[in-house]
This record gives C-alpha cells, sequence and structure tokens, in this order.
DNA sequence: GACCCTCTCTTACACCGTAAGGATCCGTGC
DNA sequence: GCACGGATCCTTACGGTGTAAGAGAGGGTC
C-alpha cells in the first residue's frame, strides 16, 4: 500500500524479533506480527531471511553472542573459567526466557558459537586435557545451564501457573509443602539451586 | 460423514498421539492428523480434550509416567538411589526424542509425578536433608537429566545436521576438530558424556 | 415411542508460513 | 536527459493450524 522504503537490515529484523519475544513470548512471534513491528509487510521480511527458521537461528545466534562471561584470572585455572561463562551463560538467558527453548532446540553453529566453545575448550587442552574430554565438559557444563534455565523460566513469575500452584495437599505431599513454604520456586531458590548444582558439577568435573 | 462410534478413549487417544510424536515428530503433531489416525474428526478428540495444549501435558504425563527406577539396595543409600532414577529418566526420554521439549517446557504438575518427587525427597529428608535441600537436589538431577538428553537428542542420528555438519576447519577449530575425530557427537560420547557429568554431579550433591 | 445423553460430524473463523509475481524507488550508465 | 536494472516493498493466494458453534446420529432408559 504505502510501499515506502523503510531502512530495513536483517539487524533491525532480528532486533525487533527480540523485542517481540521478551515483550510476548515466542508463540507470538510471527512474521506478520514482526512485519507489524517494523511497519511492514509480513512477505517484506523474506528478502532478508529465507525462512522463519532463519529467523529463530538469528535471535539464539544474537543470544549466545551477547554471553560475555568475564574473568580475568590466570588461564590455568579453567573450573573457575568454566564457572564465569555458566554464570554468564544463566545470566543472558534469564535475560530472554523465550528464547531458552530455542537455544535448547537448535544448538549454535554460527562460528562465533563454535569459535568460543573451540577457546574454551583449547583453554582445557593446554592444561593436558584431551579434545574429546574437553568438550564433554565444556558440553556438560552447558547443558546444564541450559536445562536448568528452562526449569527457572518455566517457573518464574509470570509464567503460567508456579509449584505453588493450588493448595499443595500436605497430608500427601508434605515434604514438597514444606518446601514450597520454606521458599521453593523463588528466585531466591532458583539461584541457590543453581550455585548447588555448579558447585557440585564444576569440582567433579576435574576429576 | 461415517459418524460411527470408534470407541475411543482418552488413554487411546494419547497413546496413538504419542506414537504420531515418535513415528513422525512433535511438529507433525496436529489436532487433524490425529484424528485421521484415529479414523475421527479432528473435533471429535475435543470431547476427550479441552485443547491441545491437554494433548500435550497428557503426552508429558504419560511419557514421565513410564520411568521406573529400578535400584533395591537400602534405602539409606540415596546418591545411587538418585543415579538409578537419572539413568531411567534419560532412558525414557531417549525412547521418545520428540517429547523430550515438551517435558522441558512443560513441567509435569499431576498427582503421579509430584508423588514421585516427593517420594525421593521423602527419602533424602529420611537422611537428615531438610525439606526445601532435598528438593533442591531431586530439581538438580531432574533438570540435568532434561537438559542432556535434549542435546542428545538434538543431535541424534536421524536429526537434522550432526556435529560433525560440514567439514570442520582444521585449521580455526583444532580442538573440535580433533574431538569429532575422536567421536564427538557419537552415541557412545553422549552415554560418556551423561556418565561423567552424572558422576560428577552426585557426589558434589552429597556436599 | 419419547426422551436424553454421548459421541461424531460440518461449517466457519482467524491465524499461520510462504510461493509467485507485480509495483515502486533509486543508483548507474549512456 | 533517460533508460535500465536491481533492491525493496506490496498483493494475492494456497494449504495448513487450533477451535468455537451447532447440527445430527446412536443407544440406553422410561
Amino acid at each position: 500500500m504505502t510501499n515506502k522504503r523503510v531502512g530495513l537490515t536483517l539487524d533491525k529484523v532480528l532486533e525487533a524479533a527480540l523485542e517481540v519475544v521478551d515483550r510476548d513470548g515466542i508463540e507470538k512471534l510471527s512474521m506478520r506480527r514482526l512485519g507489524a513491528e517494523l511497519g511492514v509487510e509480513a512477505m517484506t521480511l523474506y528478502h532478508y531471511l529465507p525462512n522463519k527458521a532463519a529467523l529463530l537461528d538469528g535471535l539464539v545466534e544474537r543470544v549466545v553472542a551477547a554471553v560475555r562471561p568475564s574473568f580475568d584470572g590466570p588461564a590455568g585455572e579453567w573450573p573457575q573459567h568454566l564457572r564465569a561463562f555458566a554464570v554468564a551463560f544463566r545470566d543472558e538467558l534469564l535475560r530472554h526466557p523465550g528464547v531458552i527453548v530455542l537455544i535448547a532446540t537448535r544448538p549454535a553453529r554460527s562460528p562465533a558459537a563454535l569459535k568460543a566453545v573451540e577457546d574454551t575448550a583449547a583453554a582445557l587442552g593446554r592444561a593436558g586435557i584431551a579434545p574429546l574430554q574437553a568438550l564433554r565438559i565444556v558440553n556438560s557444563v552447558a547443558t546444564f545451564v541450559i536445562g536448568h534455565c528452562l526449569a527457572e523460566a518455566a517457573t518464574t513469575p509470570g509464567h503460567p501457573e508456579q509449584v505453588t500452584d493450588d493448595v499443595l495437599d500436605l497430608a500427601t505431599f508434605p515434604t514438597l509443602a514444606a518446601a514450597v513454604e520454606a521458599g521453593l520456586g523463588t528466585p531466591a531458590d532458583h539461584q541457590a539451586r543453581f550455585d548447588l548444582a555448579l558447585d557440585a558439577l564444576l569440582p567433579g568435573l576435574c576429576h
């Protein structure tokens, strides 16, 4: 109709898509809605993307690329390196809850993501760990964070139905009820669970 | 058209749905297709289910209920209990790869699932662990298994594009290339990674 | 037979991803 | 100047989705 140039860019498209997902959830991200968000018809987006799968892949890449672990200790202390990565990864995932399932589902294979993995694994290699074992360690930490964040985001405030759902039957589920009473499912609990498991996993991975 | 009674049941519907997912993948599960599978129109299914979400929840419940950890050691050795649960859970998830993402996304809140959690947590409680801590431990193991299986199923043969994708550039990703050469991404590697992380996690959770 | 409840179907609506092709704009070469 | 060509945007259309609304058939009970 209007046919006015909007000055679109793949980057702008992805940014708008991430905005939609963060605001309305992943299930509300459609080509038509994203187009409307950008003041453009849905089909216009296909000038920047071959299909919707590429859009989702772009979101994954964008979020993964934003993970910036900050650890400036000596290169030899790779457990701390892994911990910094895990913490930074979780922080970024929780910033974009709707994208977590995408990350869990379509592993990032972009050069940037592969480079991050390669660098971390190479650091382990310099500590005398064989490549296969190094990648198992890195992947273990990554999948742990993803699994944790999926659970955390699924029971985080704003999401439908908490663990503390309806009244938990004290008689049939006493332990569960007591745990909910003690704070199960709260943000602090998620943080504590993350720390608990990470502190268990990391030392163990250094056999 | 035919309007013949088929003798449908919620159980039969769920079973057929699981069959479709196992055979064709979760994205091919639609009400119309499921109806066709059962010799019925799509809308007929709504006599057994309020909506599609309930169908997916039913699938989750069905798969979760099939997890039957077998450990007959003394009740006190709860780390072995948790290990048996983790192994049985993974086995069942890998039997239904299409359902994993559902399980990761919509936590099971059925009485049966809650009872399984309650029982495990209660066992930890008998070992002197506080309810909140017990549930953190149980949840840590569960989310770990889910995260691992998501990654495993996403790179399992039959799924699109392996890690060993195109030729991995030996120059830019030497560690990665070496790991792939050594068997990264094979079923044996996934098993090894699962064992590695589980052996790291469990002793650590017993602080 | 009359009734009612259970089961099934038909129709319809609003949404989805995207294939195909037309319209407009703009930079470049003549 | 002007024509051309590619980049950008739109329109239309097709087959798919979940599901709301209501019609109609089957079988059990009075």
